[in-house]
DNA sequence: GCCAACGTTGGC
DNA sequence: GCCAACGTTGGC
């Protein structure tokens, strides 16, 4: 199986980078879209790199690398009912939503901002930059994984 | 199955 | 805080 590429958003007043890489690993529950649950569970495998995207904050940007350690499994938090992530409609016997585990891997020492990955015509392509695009998890193209980490 | 209304996301 | 874009819901 080929390594694949993502971009994972994430608020950094909820989960940063700095938050992953303290705890080294961490659950990425509370996806609660059809799409971004889909590839979860029908394209993501262990070894797959993802980038780390800061969103909904003063300077969006990538920020670093981790990468999946364990493939999708059920998202407990969808039958928390203190959960904010709780979803009635999630069936225990047939749960709804997953999640993945991710590890910390690097980083980058210098934020690499929205308006610099527009700029990259590297990048044309990519999901994040598409007006609208609300996806919290996008598949990338190694070319633009590449692309971005050698903008660090 | 259509589609209007509503809620959420996320950049600015 | 605004607003465009999108996903989901629910009435019909």
């Amino acid at each position: 199986m080929a390594k694949q590429y993502w971009l994972f958003k994430s608020e950094p007043s909820e989960f940063s980078i700095d938050d992953l890489k303290r705890v080294s690993c961490e659950s990425w529950g509370g996806v609660r879209n059809y799409q971004a649950r889909n590839f979860m569970r029908d394209q993501m495998h262990v070894g797959d790199m993802l980038l780390f995207y800061h969103s909904s904050c003063p300077k969006p940007g990538v920020v670093g690398v981790a990468k999946i350690v364990k493939e999708a499994y059920p998202d407990a938090s969808a039958f928390d009912k203190s959960s904010a992530y709780y979803d009635p409609k999630s069936d225990p016997e047939n749960p709804r939503w997953l999640m993945v585990d991710v590890e910390f891997v690097e980083k980058f020492d210098r934020l690499i901002e929205l308006k610099e990955l527009r700029e990259n015509s590297k990048l044309n392509d990519m999901l994040i930059l598409r007006k609208g695009n609300r996806l919290s998890i996008t598949p990338l193209k190694k070319s633009e994984f590449q692309a971005i980490k050698d903008m660090e």
